[in-house]
DNA sequence: CGATCTTACGGGATTCGTAAACATA
DNA sequence: TATGTTTACGAATCCCGTAAGATCG
């Protein structure tokens, strides 16, 4: 004979009401059952909570030092499963997103804001970062959904694809080319090109498409970051290439954005996740909803 | 669906082996009996707490969060309930006794020591106070059992007379009437006469066996507490009457006790309880071995 | 194939509710 | 007698174990 949930919470209704009567309507059981609870629990415990003499209850010294037990017992108790359920109904949780800047600042605000519109007491944490470190925070733990293009090496990680980036020219507004449609590596290199770092993903794509070009303009600057690279082509000091993701953050610098040809650099973008089932409740509706979104 | 102890145990032996088949070994169940417990958890909290992928489990970020809570709660779950169950195996414990100083004196300590033998891990507190404040003790819950004569207003406690006390009369081991086997009031009476203080139960009995005895000594002094009224009578100062419980404490200061006549005196000693039905596993314990050994 | 988890189903234990008996003011 | 608890018993429910099915290595 062991003890048991039910059992607590018939024992504390009574001590409450001192009455089995009024403690069976609260438990909405009869009568009876809830006097075979009592000595139930009774005899797992190995002894009287209840003195029965008269016709009503009253505690012994075991039963008043149990109750308080059990009242914080099923406090704790309520509490973790209730905090377990909020956590799957989204009505409390944790998000823990590790983006590249280009998306981050291009598409993430509008995204999260509906996201947050829909599950307002979940928490977000972004970690804007460049890709690699991105990679790095989905497969460390620190980031349950990482945003970025596809890696070429997975590394045990899965990667779903959500949408495709055309890569774009900027140049400034002033600039001859500036009413074109569209313009290709080889007219780009006429003048300076401002460059992204090397060691980042966005420099290995430009070179690779300017050796496939037969590009030989001039490399006159490199940067960590694209609002500076857009700071640098507004300013007159050159031209660049960046991710058409960036196209909203290069309209605001008063830039003009062109297609670009020959060749086509073009980037899939997506999720990088652990494991696709083991992420939170949270972070999978976020999923749904980024790949919804494309 | 309610989650349940037995879920949240069998979720953290399949949390912790990571395995169904070793899980259900651990728990004596068979393996399907598990899974169904596990997915009845699940069902119950709202959400996945494992990852079933492959063929082996693994805890969601949920399950991971769950699991900290699910240990803490077992854990004082079963605290709760062993404690309660040393209580009642009087393992463990607390008894509060009140007991007046005769007997506290000369006959708690070896009834006291037996029972420590048999119950090592019960702490024991002892008022030894008058009479008067044992039942107010016990009145007041201060102490659950008090040892004391028969009060004449029980005041709604009940008395559980286990022994009868005939008061005897204490003198110098050089006095004249030492050799003699009883005494009379009277014969009392050519000596100074040391006496309880008023207001106590005991001055109350032997003033009312002086009326009754045409008793015409000399009230030389008063005291307090047993001990120095023996110690006075062992000093020359006169003699007194005492409880015959203070036999061993009296012979100890080397006096003489004497059979006391004419009239009688004679009270029940008891033990004092608020009801008896309302007491902890050791006070009744305690008291069980109170009234058996008389 | 072998190991593991899941599903299906029959048997057994537990628990509940109704009805009757019991106790007390 | 009225109120409230306990006991008795039939019924419903829940839980478990065996057996069969499914999945992956």
């Amino acid at each position: 004979m062991t003890a048991t949930l039910k059992q607590l919470r018939a024992f504390t209704a009574v001590a409450r009401t001192r009455s089995l009567a009024q403690a069976s309507a609260l438990l909405h059981i009869s009568q009876p059952a809830l006097s075979v609870a009592i000595r139930n629990l009774e005899e797992a415990l190995g002894g009287a909570l209840f003195n029965r003499d008269s016709r009503q209850l009253a505690l012994t010294p075991e039963g008043r030092e149990f109750l308080d037990r059990a009242e914080q017992l099923l406090h704790n108790w309520d509490q973790s499963v209730d905090a377990i359920q909020q956590r799957f109904r989204l009505e409390r949780g944790q998000l823990n997103l590790a983006v590249i800047p280009a998306f981050a600042l291009n598409r993430l605000p509008d995204l999260l804001a509906r996201f947050h519109g829909q599950h307002p007491d979940i928490n977000i944490v972004i970690e804007d970062i460049v890709m690699e470190r991105v990679q790095r925070a989905v497969r460390e733990g620190r980031a349950e959904i990482g945003i970025t293009f596809r890696p070429d090496d997975l590394g045990g990680l899965e990667f779903m694809g959500f949408g495709r980036d055309r890569f774009i020219a900027v140049i400034p507004a002033t600039h001859p080319l500036a009413g074109r449609e569209s313009v290709t590596w080889r007219e780009l290199s006429r003048e300076p090109f401002i460059a992204m770092n090397r060691g980042s993903a966005v420099r290995r794509w430009t070179d690779g498409a300017m050796a496939e070009s037969g590009y030989e303009g001039r490399l006159l600057c490199e940067a960590n970051q694209l609002s500076t690279i857009g700071q640098l082509v507004r300013a007159g000091m050159g031209v660049s290439v960046v991710p058409e993701l960036c196209r909203p953050q290069m309209d605001g610098y008063g830039l003009c954005s062109l297609t670009l040809r020959a060749p086509v650099v073009e980037q899939e973008v997506g999720a990088l996740v652990r494991r696709r089932g083991a992420i939170s409740a949270s972070a999978d509706a976020f999923l749904e909803m980024l790949t919804a979104a494309g």
